[in-house]
DNA sequence: TATATACCTGG
DNA sequence: CAGGTATAT
């Protein structure tokens, strides 16, 4: 029997939360590259671990459903206490017979508030890292009255969001990504975990931990530690990154650069080592609510000049600061302030996995 | 300000 | 070559 969750056979032990597939699609939002830590471990059934707890989510045409793991020895925190299980108070439960009931009945009120305040406080936790307050139909709508491309685009790749990620997570995984494919991205950010992140839980035989803090990325163990385990010229990135912030920046400045100025943001970012233009705006847009950052790859370039005509950059070899600056603003021209997200859609539309979305079904031919 | 080149590793 | 960055010219 599989110990990950599995809606169609445990019902009880999920939540949800009302949301349309043309607000969210988790294949499109979690798959698209803007994170690398969630796996499909089931039909239609996504796993991965956000704010310190694993999940499973999955979805129908208008509702999101999910299920935390509490898992024995990591059981959550509530207001930095440690949450009560249910099987903590039962064992605590067998002294006399005569104060069972009135017992039992205590635990079970106390079980409840404790429960439902956790309860609440997940649903905000999901709430925040999809952002659903952000209503992804009318920008869709006002991207797409701006734009005939997206209009088209848009159409068929529908739900797609920005994440609010971590900013130590977006921040050291962008790091690796440079120069680098997804796959690779992804086995990297897993080992990186794995080694040096806290565990959490085991379900059918996959362990999944926190993502490492900057203190632990930080220790001098760590350069040789990640260039064994094949992060190549990254791990040094990495570590000195870490070290910097731990030594000068202080931990929390990362965090500080949410409530900066974009542009401000970025530049401040980019004072880390292995992080350029490009793997700075990734953390804006991802995780420091920049939703007017559009990273330009490779990629979005090509989309630029192919789709949109876009004369910057035309007849050069490499994407020079000037040039990026001008597409992320040829962007920002069209799509407005939520360029960022806007610019996702189309990056999606355009990866190899998801092509097959893209042909007519036969109803419709 | 603008190219060229090296950098790790794996598909 | 891949969803770049740092460094030297």
């Amino acid at each position: 029997m599989s110990q990950h969750a599995l809606h169609s056979v445990g019902k009880n032990t999920w939540r949800s939360l009302p949301c349309s597939l043309s607000e969210l699609r988790l294949d499109l939002t979690l798959g698209c590259g803007q994170t690398f830590r969630w796996r499909e471990t089931g039909e239609g059934h996504w796993t991965g671990v956000m704010g310190g707890r694993v999940w499973t989510l999955t979805q129908n045409e208008d509702t999101l459903w999910y299920h935390v793991y509490h898992c024995h020895g990591n059981p959550g925190l509530i207001n930095g206490r440690k949450r009560k299980t249910a099987a903590g108070l039962k064992g605590s439960g067998k002294k006399s017979k005569e104060t069972i009931a009135v017992k039992e009945e205590e635990k079970a009120e106390m079980l409840d508030t404790v429960s439902s305040e956790e309860d609440k406080k997940e649903e905000e936790l999901l709430r925040d890292y999809f952002q659903l307050h952000v209503k992804l139909e009318n920008l869709y709508e006002e991207w797409s009255s701006a734009d005939q491309h997206f209009n088209h685009t848009g159409n068929i790749f529908r739900g797609v969001r920005m994440l609010r990620q971590d900013p130590v997570e977006c921040l050291f995984s962008f790091i690796c990504s440079s120069n680098n494919h997804i796959s690779r991205i992804q086995g990297m950010v897993e080992r990186l975990c794995n080694t040096l992140g806290t565990p959490l839980c085991k379900l059918d035989n996959t362990h999944y931990h926190d993502f490492p803090s900057i203190q632990t990325l930080a220790d001098s163990s760590v350069e040789a530690r990640l260039r064994d385990m094949g992060f190549g010229y990254r791990a040094r990135f990495l570590w000195r990154s870490a070290h910097l912030i731990m030594s000068t920046l202080g931990p929390d400045w990362l965090y500080e650069l949410r409530s900066t100025p974009y542009l401000q943001a970025r530049d401040a970012l980019r004072t880390l080592p292995g992080v350029g233009l490009k793997v700075a705006d990734c953390v804006c847009l991802m995780s420091l609510d920049k939703s007017e950052a559009v990273p330009v790859d490779t990629h979005v370039w090509q989309i630029a000049k192919r789709d949109y005509s876009c004369a910057a950059g035309i007849g050069k070899k490499t994407l020079t600061d000037k040039v990026y600056q001008e597409i992320g603003d040829f962007f920002r021209k069209i799509w407005g302030s939520y360029a960022g997200w806007a610019q996702s859609v189309l990056f999606c539309a355009d990866l190899k996995k998801f092509q097959k979305l893209k042909e007519v079904p036969d109803s419709k031919r």
